[in-house]
DNA sequence: CGACGGTTTGACAATCATCAAATACAGTGG
DNA sequence: CCACTGTATTTGATGATTGTCAAACCGTCG
């Protein structure tokens, strides 16, 4: 996690988790380097990254901190649709729709790059990642869906706990069966569709019931196995397919 | 709708809700007839037309029908992801993922119509269609999670009711505040998050506070701006941007 | 007429929300 | 270093929305 006010790092191949989701996402070996329109910007917690309806001229993305898709109804019931983890993309224009179609906004302080997106060879390996980006995010929605519509609070979050652990993974940031998790339980609540306070309550139980152990922003899963059974959990197709 | 057996009917011009939809979604004049693979196919209810993890050769939509993108979980849960309304685009294969993400079944009887799709010029009016029905679905599916997320069962049913007004609309079916809804009070309460019996309430309330009237798969909207701003039903972005 | 799928009804239970307040925790300034 | 402030977590008591189970009803089709 970024500590405030810190510098943006000069990105390498190591240590640039947009460049090695993509890479990976393409499944490309000879990735080239993203066009980065300048350094990436350090942002504070709560800052609007992306705006509905706004004109997208590039393609950002987290090079740290978490973000998320929302949608605030009028009497200030909150949503959020998505969540944008560490490497992923946070917004691209799209041929056929430049124009941003939800608000994003920081859930912690972020670290953001952005890079200019033509339409050049439909083969380019970077057109290919960000098709393979929109696939995968189509598919964490559906889950989503899946996840609110017809899961417990229980299961759901399990089922959203092993969902990030895949799509961290990506990254490149794996850590096995422990990972950060800098989300408030209201940040959870509002992608859960559930109450702060039913939040709480749920991941104790998931504590008491040795399913995971949580501390200092850090989340274990003890026994994934029999999460992913419990929750009804299947991989996102990609990465059971291409990597 | 469809009646059983029917013929699939050769489509001009002027009854291709498909070829229609595609045309105002690249918002071109000049759009290219299909190149179908084919007469349209008539499949009864229940079939399964797309199965989770199944090459896609090809691109296929909805001629007449409804369709949903359907989840199943171990215990016989089951969720509705994504509506496939008629002239609606059922499953196309992607640049970067050629596999369908979900698996789609036929919630009334069915005419599906398929056609190849190839990487020409990226500006292709076709591949433009597509580019802009991949944002709509996108903005369907967010509909979708803070429909089941946050509203409530009453809001649920009058949000989805608005939205598939707007849907159908843009296939060319504009009939106003009255349109078919051919769904079973199951098929809605597994797209809602709900159950088959508090669907049935629930419109039963809905008809008795005056929202809407229904009889024979038609409903009609008796006031549109009043339930849009009770329930915070916002259009789609491209309706609103595009039309 | 009987069978079948869909709708409707009733009684009851459970999950989750609401409201309110206490506690813990981190960053700030004196 | 410590009180001070604001945010996040935790707890308790209560209630509403929604789910479950079971059965009756209704229309259509063979």
């Amino acid at each position: 996690m970024i500590k405030r006010k810190s510098h943006p790092m000069a990105r390498t191949r190591q240590n640039d988790p947009v460049a090695e989701r993509l890479r990976r996402l393409a499944a490309i070996a000879e990735f080239p380097p993203l066009p980065y329109l300048g350094r990436s910007k350090v942002l504070p917690s709560h800052s609007e990254l992306v705006c509905r309806g706004q004109g997208l001229t590039a393609a950002s993305a987290l090079q740290d901190g978490w973000a998320g898709h929302v949608e605030v109804l009028a009497d200030g019931r909150r949503q959020i649709t998505h969540l944008v983890l560490p490497g992923e993309i946070i917004a691209h224009p799209r041929r056929g729709c430049s124009l941003a179609t939800s608000t994003v906004v920081a859930l912690t302080p972020v670290e953001v790059c952005e890079w200019r997106v033509v339409d050049r060879d439909p083969l380019d390996a970077l057109q290919l990642a960000l098709a393979a980006n929109d696939a995968i995010e189509h598919c964490c929605m559906a889950n989503q869906i899946v996840r609110i519509g017809r899961l417990s609070a229980y299961e759901r979050i399990g089922h959203l706990l092993l969902e990030i652990r895949d799509r961290l993974s990506l990254a490149g940031s794996d850590t096995g069966n422990r990972f950060p998790l800098p989300l408030t339980q209201e940040a959870m609540a509002d992608v859960l569709g559930l109450t702060t306070v039913h939040v709480n309550r749920t991941l104790q139980q998931l504590r008491s019931e040795r399913q995971v152990t949580m501390s200092a922003g850090m989340v274990e899963l003890l026994d994934p196995q029999r999460l992913t059974a419990i929750v009804d959990y299947s991989p996102l197709i990609f990465t059971a397919s291409r990597l």
